[in-house]
DNA sequence: GTAGCCGATGAGAACGATTGTCAAACGCGC
DNA sequence: GCGCGTTTGACAATCGTTCTCATCGGCTAC
């Protein structure tokens, strides 16, 4: 059974008040700094759990590691994230998932499900990039 | 400059004689398993080259390994691969492409990538499933 | 209110995939 | 064959994540 515990509700709290993904180390970290101590062990249980039960969505980055992020929208949906600074939106692709289904019966595959996220640069990332770059 | 080394295509070979997608890890066994003893890291550095020059496809599995496999197709592509045993299709996407920049541009976003892989279970497990089940 | 059961916590160790190190080995153009 | 510069490999190091286990503290029953 889910106690409610000091800790579980601190991180629930920064899920609440972070927008972007942020792996389990930041969240970690922003709970320390807040003065919120929260073991390393239990942010990562906690956000398991919350991802068990579909209260936060969970991609892993290109470089493997796995982010979370409270998400507005409910029920199956895709992102667009910025790879520099995490941004995110929320968006989904009307014609992806009948496509998905397609591809399936035609070689024969039942059950299809499918992962699918993009990613990029953001706009604010972008020019600080190219600003960086002294263009 | 690449030097053509006897470990270099020793797991070029491997990945021709193998069919579905293998880990770094699984991959060095086989070496070893034929006699042709080669590092780990070497391994790994050699798939990371393939992969580079676009010789070999990576992706990452649900626990965060990444599977290697030499691909019919060249260029960009996607792939519907069975759960239970691993059969690969390789499929593309010409409508998900475009949507994906369409995306990106709509956002602001710039250097739009995506990961896009579709699972399901292939026709052969899909019957053997039903079977099991005494239908 | 409080006793006590049992899940939750946390510090640190363990783990597993991957990458870095660096001296020795070896392709390859000469 | 020579020699240079890349490649190799044993091992250490890194890094995210999970495990361990003694302790803590919700929560329910009284």
């Amino acid at each position: 059974m889910q106690r409610m515990t000091r800790q579980r509700s601190a991180v629930a709290d920064v899920l609440d008040a972070v927008e972007d993904f942020r792996s389990a180390q930041q969240l970690h970290e922003i709970l320390r700094d807040r003065g919120e101590g929260v073991g390393l062990a239990t942010v990562y249980r906690t956000l398991q759990s919350l991802a068990d039960g579909g209260e936060v969505d969970v991609l892993r980055t290109a470089d493997g590691e796995s982010v979370y992020r409270r998400c507005v929208r409910r029920g199956h949906h895709h992102h667009l994230m910025c790879r520099v600074c995490g941004a995110t939106v929320e968006i989904d692709g009307p014609s992806v998932e009948t496509w998905a289904a397609q591809m399936g019966a035609q070689h024969g595959f039942e059950d299809i499900d499918h992962t699918m996220e993009l990613f990029g640069t953001c706009a604010r990332c972008a020019a600080e990039g190219h600003r960086r770059e002294g263009s």
